[in-house]
DNA sequence: TCGATCCTGTAG
DNA sequence: CTACAGGATCGA
């Protein structure tokens, strides 16, 4: 599920439902997602603790509990962390849990299992952080940003924009939605492309990665679960063989780096 | 820089 | 049955 938007939209959800709680009672179903600290461990470091804030970077989430101790939470492929009225009425694969105030439940839910979780101390997290490139809806991602991490790489276009050392929090689909939007072309690197290229890619990411995070929060406004009809509208994700908006031709998808990359070669170059 | 790997579920 | 899934890491 979850790319920048999907994170967002959790930690917003977060810090409404959960931020402000106590964790009366912690169970890790599933020690593989805390590798290689220890379930019981981890267990008894946040049986107690308050949640007092909610912070994302990219597609990581950090979660503030007193104490200085911070739950770093990477839903990966599958994940998702909400909260439900009734701790004992969790799904089966909620892979961890937590029994807040009240009997209500804070739900790591993954069906794969892909997901990681991990404690630290407020001190760490610079650390932690160090290697996550810039928040791509904040100021700091600018057309000289993009143009000087593009400089630096020949990486095809996908690749490098995947790379969470120089955007954090862009995924398959928002990546290949925003290619689409500048009109290039997955396969090809950015560097030595022209400024105007460049303002409309940038233009794209951001476009892209705003209009998921509204949909998103939207999807997941309503009561527990998510919303598919509010879903994020693909132009060209998952939709190999259909006709482009733009020019009518078949969409293709090729793998890249192990993953399937979606692009019109009629328009996109 | 590539492929395998971690997992389970779903679609064809 | 196989292929593939919105991610990241590890070793060759």
């Amino acid at each position: 599920m979850p790319e920048l938007p999907e994170v967002e939209a959790v930690c917003r959800k977060l810090r409404q439902e959960a931020v402000g709680s106590r964790v009366v009672q912690m169970r890790v179903e599933r020690p593989g997602i805390v590798k290689p600290q220890d379930a019981s461990w981890l267990e008894s470091q946040l049986e107690g603790a308050l949640l007092h804030a909610v912070e994302r970077r990219g597609k990581n989430i950090l979660l503030h509990f007193s104490g200085g101790r911070v739950l770093h939470v990477h839903l990966r492929m599958t994940g998702n962390l909400y909260v439900i009225p009734d701790v004992r009425f969790r799904v089966a694969s909620a892979r961890v849990w937590f029994e807040l105030d009240s009997g209500r439940g804070m739900i790591f839910e993954d069906s794969r299992a892909l997901g990681r979780m991990r404690l630290y101390q407020d001190s760490d997290v610079p650390a932690l952080l160090n290697g996550i490139g810039v928040e791509p809806l904040s100021d700091e991602f600018t057309v000289d940003y993009l143009a000087s991490m593009v400089a630096k790489s020949r990486k095809p276009a996908k690749l490098l924009l995947m790379d969470q050392q120089f955007i954090a929090g862009l995924g398959n689909i928002y990546v290949v939605e925003a290619l689409f939007r500048a009109a290039l072309d997955p396969r090809k690197p950015l560097a030595r492309l022209r400024r105007t290229k460049l303002e409309l890619l940038h233009r794209g990411i951001v476009d892209v990665l705003t209009e998921g995070v509204e949909s998103a929060v939207k999807a997941y406004s309503q009561p527990g679960v998510f919303n598919e009809a509010e879903e994020f509208a693909c132009a060209v994700y998952d939709r190999e063989g259909q006709p482009c908006m733009r020019c009518n031709r078949k969409i293709k998808r090729i793998p890249q780096g192990g993953r399937s990359t979606y692009f019109c070669g009629g328009c996109q170059r």
